[in-house]
DNA sequence: CTCGATATTTCATGTTGTCAAGTAATTGGG
DNA sequence: CCCAATTACTTGACAACATGAAATATCGAG
């Protein structure tokens, strides 16, 4: 039986959304900083670990195949990434970034300091415990 | 000075991000199921809790009033809200869920197990435990 | 080789978001 | 009181994001 609607959960719940609310606020502007949207940065720090085929960018994004390729187009367009075949399907095209792009995406996550001021009021037992509880809460196997 | 980039608080932030991610999923999810947008949800939501004028539901959406009016007047059109007249103020139109409107904003709380379920792996220790750290980690008075 | 499945794109459409301009009502200084 | 600045909201133009359906090209199995 999961818990129901006691304070405690319901407390939690609301930190939660609240933290999800900065988070995506703070994403958003480290993303325009660089005149990114949300949806571009978060393509473009996908490619920046791995080039992938479009199909499976519609998957981490959990959007459709269709809408990945504006967004790449646009991205493309500003030469930060570039389609390239694949030599194993000639069905298949993978976004990979450019040099310029690698750079930004470098730069962005550098400047994704959202976690950094919020995390620095916890010591480091807190995060470490913090760390704990989420990866329990979200199933993660802790090693 | 605020933790760098050492490997604890990168892990921090990753895990994080899998909850905003998961959050922000299961929110749509549970808005498209009474065919809700996320944000004609988040909208609804507020409004349940208090009427407010158009401009105090840009301020909390963090966004442009004139996106509001568009959001509204969807809400509106489905019979979800309505405008009245502010009697103090005739510039001001507050909007208000109908009685459709609340109905359906309480079964959108309602149906946002999203929260539950993931915090059922917790005890109410580990709960406890994990709304300090958020409450200290986001600079709120624990009381 | 042919047929069904897969990868991508294009098009139509709708929602969300910005910004600039416009209308209506309020407020405060002279 | 009156006018000017301010405030609240809407409108219109435009861009990004999102979906779904249809078109194109390629793959793979039989």
């Amino acid at each position: 039986m999961t818990p129901r609607a006691d304070s405690l959960t319901v407390e939690v719940v609301d930190l939660i959304g609240t933290v999800v609310a900065r988070y995506y606020e703070e994403y958003e502007h480290a993303a325009a900083e660089h005149s990114l949207t949300g949806a571009q940065a978060r393509v473009l720090r996908l490619l920046s670990l791995e080039p992938l085929p479009m199909r499976k960018i519609a998957q981490c994004l959990k959007c459709e195949p269709s809408n990945v390729t504006g967004i790449v187009d646009r991205l493309e367009s500003r030469g930060l990434v570039e389609r390239r075949p694949d030599p194993a399907d000639r069905r298949v095209k993978l976004a990979a970034p450019t040099d310029d792009g690698a750079r930004t995406a470098e730069a962005l996550r550098t400047s994704l300091d959202f976690a950094r001021e919020p995390l620095g009021r916890l010591t480091v037992a807190e995060r470490t415990l913090l760390k704990e509880l989420l990866q329990r809460m979200l199933g993660v196997a802790p090693e």
